[in-house]
RNA sequence: GGUCCGGUGGCGGAGUGGUGACGCAGCGGACUGCAAAUCCGCGUACGCCGGUUCAAUUCCGGCCCGGACCUCCA
């Protein structure tokens, strides 16, 4: 089935092929770790981590790069604040990103690289922009000359006039062109710093990802290159001069993603409005697994309000398919197959509100199978399908317990029934009602099906 | 000013030139001791004004409203 994805350059969607039909190469704009992980960052880490579970359905091999950004002057501040080294900072952030990704379900990527240790390939990528005329040093600074790349500008569409006529800041004298943007910057003495030809000193932020793909996908192009939606000027602009400068006009990347902003509440996350959202925080009042579903549940390009009854409903979508999965524990399934309406809803640019109707539809169709046959298939559709959006891979019955909830006590639960059955089998409806609005009390459902009585914790 | 997105039923959110996806919430029914779950049924939704068309929420034009980006924010 073919893939079409939206191709920011291009602006229009796409058949994806990649280059070499044997191996994907995918890149993109990972995490800064001076703190803990927004639900903004976490929207590209689950897109993205969609896309890489479908290119691997598709193709033999992904190769599928998330970088970390750890120095940076966000980091330096923060090192300097406490008096300890960029490192104590960096590990201690990315461990938690890690934890909070891994609690999103999103799969690790095939490689993670990190700027510091890709300081020597910078150091030669930019040597190489100076030496063909691209780059200049003033003052321990090296800046990319803009205007010596006649193509800057196609990605964000935009000319250098109206970008030197919106630009919000002033111009540093020691630019040839305003819109010349640095490659690397000294570092006093207190300051990280590596030695290089022009001194001691740390890279500019977009060099980085331009080096860190050289050094680990060659000077080929790359398939795809993702990324928030802010990330498309400057970053992603100055990534393709750099990138295509230094390797002599070669094509960089020939699909550009890009994701839609979270907002919270309708209003932007910031720092000034207070509402800095954290996966952290979220994690302690929802299951990972619900929080994802919120993510996948607008388009990946559209903008996604997130809101607390957003999770609400996802946690009760999480319910409806759980409970059907869990109807199906007496078959096995028997195939792994994905119906093909889920795969062209997924193909087709990741529509996964799309392929998530699709997901309901087949508990739907659980729901009501009698076969045995039919139920085992859709139980592994349920599974497969599920799978390629990072859902429903846990037991349903702990899902539905709501296992790690510090205050459910089986053991007292399954007591309470016991006597209840007990009043059930004299007749005994009030002393039966009695302790099923205690249970609920607790936030315990009963249901009684075919004789027997499960609970369920109440989400 | 420039570039680019949106405005769909109570809510979220796809999609389509002609039978109102999907989920949540709500209402009615079946089932149940009663519930819950499940199943069945129920909503005159497509910002406004024109145009094209046998037919437009869907295409075209204009307008109104909201949002993002425009040098280091995913």
């Amino acid at each position: 089935m073919d893939i079409q994805l939206y191709n920011t350059l291009t602006r229009q969607k796409e058949v994806f092929l990649p280059l070499d039909p044997q191996r994907v190469t995918m890149y993109v704009c990972g995490p800064t770790v001076y703190n803990y992980a927004h639900i903004g960052n976490a929207r590209p880490a689950v897109v993205f981590d969609i896309l890489y579970r479908l290119l691997q359905r598709s193709f033999p091999t992904v190769v599928y790069a998330r970088n970390v950004t750890d120095v940076d002057d966000k980091i330096n501040q923060s090192a300097r604040d406490q008096g300890v080294p960029i490192s104590t900072i960096t590990d201690r952030y990315l461990a938690a990103y890690h934890a909070d990704m891994g609690a999103l379900g999103v799969l690790p990527p095939t490689i993670e690289p990190k700027v510091t240790q890709h300081i020597d390939a910078i150091i030669a990528m930019i040597e190489r922009l100076i030496a063909n005329g691209n780059a200049y040093e003033k003052d321990g600074q090296v800046l990319f000359h803009v205007p010596s790349f006649a193509q800057y500008g196609q990605l964000s569409r935009r000319d250098r006039d109206e970008m030197i006529a919106g630009a919000r800041v002033d111009v540093a004298p020691y630019k040839r062109d305003p819109a010349d943007f640095t490659l690397w910057k000294p570092s006093t003495e207190d300051m990280v710093g590596w030695d290089s030809p022009w001194g001691r000193g740390r890279p500019g932020w977009h060099i980085e990802c331009s080096a860190m793909i050289e050094r680990n996908f060659g000077t080929g192009p790359i398939d795809i290159h993702g990324g928030g939606h802010d990330l498309i000027f400057p970053h992603h602009e100055n990534e393709i001069a750099q990138s295509t400068c230094a390797h002599n006009g070669a094509l960089f990347c020939r699909t550009w993603l890009h994701n839609g902003f979270v907002n919270i509440n309708a209003e932007k996350m910031s720092k000034s409005l207070g509402n800095v959202t954290l996966v952290h925080d979220l994690l302690e009042l929802a299951p990972g697994e619900a929080l994802r579903l919120v993510l996948l549940s607008a388009h990946y390009r559209q903008p996604l309000d997130w809101t607390e009854n957003a999770v609400k409903d996802a946690r009760a979508q999480l319910d409806r398919l759980y409970r059907a999965l869990d109807s199906l524990k007496d078959v096995e399934a028997s195939n792994n197959a994905v119906p093909a309406s889920f795969m062209t809803a997924l193909a087709d640019d990741l529509n996964t509100p799309k392929a998530l109707a699709e997901l309901h539809q087949i508990a739907n169709a659980a729901n009501k199978a009698t076969d045995a046959a039919e139920r085992a298939r859709l139980k592994g559709e349920l599974l497969a399908a599920g799978w390629l959006l990072g859902l429903l891979q846990q037991d349903p019955t702990a899902w539905l317990k709501g296992t790690g909830a510090a205050d459910v006590d089986a053991a007292a639960i399954e007591a309470l029934i016991a006597e209840r059955k007990a009043a059930r089998a004299r007749k005994d409806w009030a002393e039966s009602d009695r302790i099923r609005d205690e249970l609920a009390g607790r936030g315990i459902l009963l249901e009684d099906k075919a004789g027997e009585t499960t609970w369920r914790v109440a989400s």
